[in-house]
DNA sequence: AAACAAATTAAACAAACGTTTAATTTAAAC
DNA sequence: GTTTAAATTAAACGTTTGTTTAATTTGTTT
């Protein structure tokens, strides 16, 4: 789907919105006025509220996997690529979370008639490209074999929405007293507890 | 507070409703409707939307640090209670992931007129909790030093929460084909998961 | 400059929203 | 049996919702 100006211009906004106030809290009215665009623009480039939703995910949800396979393939170093995985997923992660959050959101109660269909794909076949590295490290006796590997990623990004959604009470437990903080913060000690976790888990049989 | 029979009523329908179609996404007629009350019962006891959600979160949220304590001063074993501490966490989060997820969305935007303050206290005092407890285990050398304590509840939590919130993502990877064996993944693999991850993370300098 | 489709607008639509009202029923106290 | 307060009701309140309409402006092609 080609997007003009415009449009992306209206994606934006809705991106920011709803992470803040949600789908449901959200109005078209609002969205309009965030984008500086009349009302009926909306309808007339995507045709509903619901529409303009799927919209945005397709506009974000695009060309990870080439990233990561790009991670995996540049060094031998299984530890140096279990790092850069991490790093590269909470760099996304992070740069698209309110994108993530609404997926979360709505896709939990699954109820809606939101079309969900390419992000699970996605989903699935990053989950098998991370699937193979570890089954590889495993071979080669560098990872341990007792490891539920559909669930390294719900570690890695849970770790990060956890934060991310309990943002203020961190904020204040850490004494992280403006955005460039909580941004450091994020990049290096919240990275570096993810790395760690992820290569702990990966090695050690308790 | 007290609450009598009608205003559990009122309480267990609105936390099914908000943990589904969210707090915008679902109408007070909605609840009045599934808790089998005239609508106009719910401003009569709770005074409004927002207040009928405050009073669900203190219906939800008590109690839960004692269970804590007790689970801690039960063994000796460091491992045995580092096990206990993460399935108690698991069920209880399992138990009430409805109202957490509510808490969640709403908390992480922060910007509606909903009082978290006891849910932040809460929280506060349970991290304290951990924390002495994995100091005392990192004095007699049982766990390493160099953790972020804080981190470590977002890890569980979070690793939890995002199997929930993708839930029908492992339920077609992991062919759970109803709700029974989704509990039965939650209590067994995916708890063993959680305590394995922690287990590694405390003792195992990569 | 005329013609034309695309872009943009203000106004209107019915439906649903949270809340309040004023009247009625219920149940306990005297 | 009367009184009194709490519980419950149907109806109405003014707003706001997502979407559509029909008219107007814009920019390009002929």
């Amino acid at each position: 789907m080609e997007l003009n100006d415009k449009q992306i211009q209206i994606l934006e906004a809705t991106e920011k919105l709803f992470a803040e106030n949600g789908f449901d809290g959200t109005s078209v009215r609002q969205i309009s006025k965030a984008a500086d665009i009349n009302i009926a623009m909306i309808s007339y480039y995507f045709g509903s509220k619901e529409k303009l939703l799927e919209a945005l995910l397709t506009y974000r949800m695009s060309d990870f996997r080439m990233q990561l396979e790009s991670a995996i393939s540049k060094s031998n170093d299984y530890f140096e690529v279990l790092d850069d995985i991490v790093s590269l997923i909470v760099k996304r992660i992070h740069r698209n979370r309110r994108t993530h959050k609404i997926i979360n959101f709505e896709y939990s109660n699954g109820c809606r008639n939101i079309d969900f269909d390419s992000y699970v794909e996605n989903k699935k076949e990053n989950l098998k490209v991370i699937e193979n590295f570890v089954n590889r490290g495993q071979k080669e006796k560098i990872f341990i074999q007792n490891v539920q590997i559909e669930l390294l990623m719900a570690t890695i990004l849970g770790t990060y929405f956890h934060f991310y959604y309990n943002k203020k009470f961190y904020q204040a437990l850490l004494n992280l007293t403006d955005e460039a903080a909580i941004e450091r913060y994020v990049h290096a000690t919240l990275t570096q507890h993810i790395q760690q976790t992820i290569k702990a888990l990966l090695t050690n049989a308790v």
